[in-house]
DNA sequence: GTGCTGAAGTAAATCGATTGAGTATACCTC
DNA sequence: GAGGTATACTCAATCGATTTACTTCAGCAC
């Protein structure tokens, strides 16, 4: 044994103390370092090592509390375990969502991620993946993002349309979503219908809007033109949905029906249609979109268009890792589509007039 | 000139494409990568290199693209311009606005940041602190999450009050937040009021209702025993604030305010009286806390005791980043207080018994 | 022509791992 | 006893930077 107890107190440390090299513990055990890093690792060269001196460098290891140094582990095998992740922002329920559903994969896969967001800004929108790729990461995910792809890696999008090479989109299935929507409505005996259009920003907007006016034209549904105002400003609060509808009401065009880009929107213009004297649902029915958590709380509650925002990052982390596994870094699906579920709550009824 | 064109075409690389070493570099400059490394740096032992010099290894740094590896950097450096963010789930309100003020101050900074949620699982949070020192971070931000402190890191704690060495408390005023609810309720005519406690892992709840009951005491406002209950349910969804409401109610002991722990179980308060056929606010008045983004949404929108958590966020970064970049790491302040504010909206009214 | 100073760099160690190639010894086989 | 093979490791290069301690040369003074 080459370590008298003289030198004991200064090999074991409490737990958590700054950590012991790999270098270290091979002197401590007085084998070479290579031989700790193969047993370490349990690597294919570790095989011709007996059981004995695997174990007692398993011992050691536990008992010095020796931890790899990360970065170094990187450094020498390209691969830092870590993903970027690209939002516009990080105070919304939308992408508040999709993270916990990124989260629990990755974690689940011993990967972490670094969070950036954007705030519609080009300049970091083009700026974060080089930024992100600097600093190592295998892969990104951006999140209601519409990325150049002046990044090398493998990227998932979720929520974004464009073709670009080497992104995966992850997208809903529109169609059916505005299909869900509008249909409901029908049934409740809606015929007038006021629509709120996205932000130009938002990866969503042109795509929900094609579908919302192809499936209308399919179902019979007919649109005025005068019951239809975009979002414009780059807020997100409710505000901006309360802005659109009063300019909506101004016109003096009537109608039973309102149905929202998203909840956020919606939950504004249940203000500013209440302001303004029409009761909810009893007066104008209104449908969101997106299922954000609080849809629940509002009072009536949120009927709208589910998306499957958790299972979204979810699908994104599980395809990005794939992906990053694969031997075939070009091999990739273009776009994977989840679908939308109607969610029927208090803020739609049967239409009265 | 040591290049001839014919190597020209490998050395210029479109942007984007995989980058270029620092040895490589000097080699395309026929220097030293030593010299480069001074030069990129900016550092002190630049200062013999001439203007000239100095200019052609920038300029070729541009023009091939060159971004140091920080992985490479790090290492060598022990810095790693990271710090890891620990919350216990980022799916809330809470924990959401915290992030993004955390961000803010950051990535002005240069700092990016390693997420990761424990979801109240007591491994978990034993573990994840040495997880992020093992990933190399400078410093953690514990949000609403107690941390044991078997970390030697710089630590920066939101809402917990538990003295631990090492750790920064960034905590609110709960003596002024309780006087602020109290004092509203109390000039609003309301003497028999409820409480709803909040669960026992959240940092915050013993210290908010102590301040709660010695500031009734101060005022002079009755607690009725009966009138207060416990969340149990590890949830964060307003169920639980509904079923503690319900729990409340089925004692028939007559209120006229209740105050929540939080926006989230207020919001599930307000339905459970709704449903037992009270009105907010005529009948009972609702007080809140914390301020949420969908507090303002509810209708009537929520009366609540406002927590600046985007500054919580803001102040807990820079104070870390000030601890990090200090050559005194064992000198910190134990505690920095932040003040609430009362946001009156439609869910208090006066008082009509 | 010796010594000194400043300019303009460079060589090599280092950070903490991983890993392919190699070595030394023992044992077995023909 | 030559050759082969399995065991039990070790050596040293490598990843891509940073940084300390040199070196080399020119110019100048004395």
């Amino acid at each position: 044994m080459p370590n008298s107890s003289k030198k004991r107190p200064k090999a074991v440390r409490e737990p958590g103390s700054s950590s012991v090299s790999l270098k270290e513990l091979a002197a401590h055990l007085g084998v070479s370092s290579a031989t700790v890093s193969l047993v370490i690792n349990r690597s294919p060269g570790a095989k011709s090592i007996p059981a004995v001196t695997q174990e007692r460098v398993r011992q050691a290891a536990r008992e010095l509390n020796y931890r790899p140094n990360l970065m170094a582990r990187s450094l020498r095998q390209k691969r830092s375990l870590t993903i970027g992740v690209i939002v516009p922002e990080i105070s919304e329920g939308y992408a508040a969502l999709v993270m916990s559903g990124i989260e629990d994969y990755l974690l689940e896969e011993g990967y972490f991620y670094l969070v950036v967001s954007h705030r519609h800004r080009a300049d970091l929108i083009e700026e974060y993946p080089l930024i992100l790729q600097q600093r190592a990461v295998e892969g990104v995910i951006a999140v209601d993002t519409a990325c150049s792809g002046n990044s090398t890696l493998p990227t998932v999008a979720i929520s974004s349309h464009r073709e670009v090479p080497g992104v995966t989109n992850i997208v809903l299935d529109h169609d059916l979503a505005a299909s869900l929507a509008l249909r409901h409505l029908q049934e409740l005996g809606h015929k007038k219908i006021a629509f709120i259009k996205g932000q130009d920003f938002s990866s969503d907007t042109e795509f929900r809007w094609q579908s919302l006016h192809s499936v209308a034209k399919q179902l019979g549904v007919s649109v005025d033109p005068r019951l239809q105002q975009q979002m414009k400003s780059d807020s997100s609060s409710p505000q901006v949905g309360y802005e659109v509808t009063r300019e909506i009401l101004s016109r003096n065009v009537p109608f039973t029906a309102l149905f929202a880009f998203n909840d956020i929107s919606a939950i504004g213009a249940i203000h500013a249609l209440r302001e303004s004297g029409h009761r909810v649902p009893e007066d104008v029915s209104v449908v969101g979109f997106d299922d954000i958590q609080s849809a629940a709380y509002q009072n009536p509650g949120l009927t709208t268009v589910h998306q499957p925002l958790r299972e979204m990052g979810v699908i994104a982390a599980q395809t990005l890792l794939k992906r990053i596994s694969s031997p075939n870094k070009n091999e990739y699906l273009k776009q994977i589509e989840v679908k939308p579920k109607l969610i029927v709550r208090g803020s739609t009824t049967a239409c009265s007039s």
